[in-house]
RNA sequence: GUGGUUGUAGCUCAGUUGGUUAGAGCGCCAGAUUGUGGAUCUGGAGGUCGCCGGUUCGAACCCGGUCUUCCACCCCA
């Protein structure tokens, strides 16, 4: 008896009908990559865990998927590992691959290894899948798709500029509703400094990074539970609940921050990047949300999040500078800075608000009917010469009763069928016949092509 | 990783305090219509009730385990 198949948890199957909307997606988002300069780069879907291990911290070791050594691994390994019943310490010595976790330190490895053939600043684009192993649920998948655009071996706040230039062009493009969040890890750094803990910046915005999810009163409850002392949170607070537009913020923060070197730079760089949002208008609301930290932990400068106004499903797009991620694969003093879109979250916002246009991607325009073997000769000819003219078109592989062959070019939502039987073949004629209005026409065979090609905007 | 939740036909869901042969709508297939889809009518197929085990004379229903779904925490696209 054969057991029912299934997939992994938290994986899925992705239909014709789903294909074509996400294609619709990938095709915005490398459109408009590559618009920016940017070029295409794939690396693989595992990669050495030395490589991956320690770079999204302690959370991020657990949640990587681990591959199991090829061949008869265990007679290797020590029999005191294999009894101790210490997954973590055992997959040491049994696992030496990975899969990737993200798309940002596979590109630092890729430069690293390939500095000498790249030209610098490097601009590159990868949309690829990546594998965590969380607990799946809505809009949190254990394998996703992200869409990186990474400008690396450049300072320059032009390149954050354009990042959000271009997070505003895909976002307008697909019709979501867009709130671009920035803030800057010197800030939050000099901001700690200020509040007279430097050293405990990690404990201090894990938990300011919650304040739209738990108030005001629940970051303080966080903070304490966190260890830092109240005359700390109490310095803290006034600066975190800044509000207005950023330039008054901006403001503030240089006042407060006078006195940390780190925190004066995060807000000149602040204040560049918002310069030059000035000088040209994006359609997405851009915010300086100073409670905005992100957890991944090798930003050093601007870090940027997305989320749908319209739609509760956590980011949609993060990103940022990094500094050094490069230095630990042995090529320091090299910046970099990028963004990474969830293309399944953003088909999850766009389904929920039927954001989809009616025909996404390609489909088939005509279907030829099959009249049976006498006439197939006759209709590989007209098939072809649609296709030659840019038609995508089927012709059906059955001489199938009428019925079952209009049915299927129903359920296909074929926009026209071509009947060519004895009749017409012998005029040089066929019947089109346009599926939505019913409407039957008899057309030359020579003025077939045009006559479906002006019907398409009909 | 911690705690909770869900699962019945392809889909959406009924199913009485545990009782004989588990239902509906939609969809699917066939016919009414041998060169015409959508509407209508008629008929039909399709279920080891997620899976494994237990309690019981008897389990879709109660209990345990497991898988899956979704939720909160954690974290994040």
């Amino acid at each position: 008896m054969s057991q029912k198949p299934s997939i992994p948890r938290g994986t899925r199957d992705f239909s014709p009908r789903e294909m074509l909307r996400r294609n619709y997606i990938f095709d915005v988002i490398r459109r408009n990559f590559s618009l920016f300069g940017y070029l295409p780069l794939e690396t693989p879907a595992m990669e050495n865990l030395s490589t991956l291990l320690g770079k999204y911290g302690e959370e991020g070791d657990r949640l990587l998927f681990r591959i199991l050594n090829s061949g008869n691994f265990l007679a290797d390994t020590p029999s005191s590992a294999l009894s101790s019943a210490d997954s973590a310490a055992l997959s040491q010595l049994i696992c030496e691959k990975g899969l990737r976790y993200d798309l940002t330190v596979p590109f630092a490895r890729y430069v690293v290894q390939h500095r000498d053939e790249i030209t610098f600043p490097f601009r590159r684009y990868q949309i690829q899948p990546v594998w965590r192993a969380d607990k799946p649920q809505k809009g949190r998948y254990r394998e996703f798709f992200q869409c990186d655009a990474d400008v690396i071996g450049s300072d320059s706040l032009l390149n954050e500029f354009e990042l959000v230039r271009i997070i505003d062009r895909i976002f307008s493009e697909l019709n979501i509703r867009a709130i671009i969040k920035v803030n800057n890890r010197k800030i939050l750094a000099g901001i700690a400094e200020m509040a007279g803990a430097g050293e405990r910046i990690t404990d201090i915005t894990v938990a300011i990074d919650k304040l739209d999810k738990i108030g005001q009163e629940g970051v303080r409850q966080e903070l304490v539970q966190r260890g830092i002392a109240p005359e700390v949170i109490a310095r803290l607070e006034p600066v975190i609940s800044l509000s207005g537009p950023a330039a008054s913020k901006l403001d503030e923060l240089k006042r407060v921050l006078s006195s940390s070197d780190r925190g004066r730079k995060g807000v000149s760089e602040m204040e560049e990047l918002f310069g030059y949002l000035a000088m040209e208008p994006s359609q997405s609301e851009v915010e300086l949300d100073l409670s905005l930290a992100r957890g991944l932990n090798y930003y050093t400068g601007a870090i940027i999040e997305v989320k749908a106004a319209d739609v509760a499903i956590g980011s949609i797009c993060g990103g940022g500078r990094y500094d050094d991620l490069t230095g630990i694969f042995g090529l320091p003093g090299v910046s970099g800075v990028g963004v990474s879109f969830g293309a399944d979250r953003i088909y999850d916002v766009m389904l929920q608000l039927d954001l989809f246009p009616e025909q996404t991607g390609s489909a088939t325009e005509a279907l030829v009917i099959n009249f049976g073997t006498e006439e197939v000769p006759e209709l590989i000819k007209i098939i072809s010469s649609l296709r030659e003219a840019g038609i995508a078109s089927e012709l059906y592989p059955d001489p199938a009763r009428l019925k079952k062959q209009f049915s299927y070019a129903d359920a296909r939502k074929i926009p026209m069928v071509i009947i060519a039987g004895s009749n017409e073949i012998a005029a040089r004629q066929v019947t089109v016949k346009n599926m939505k209005t019913g409407e039957q026409t008899t057309v030359s065979l020579s003025a077939l092509p045009s006559y479906l090609k002006e019907g398409r905007n009909s």
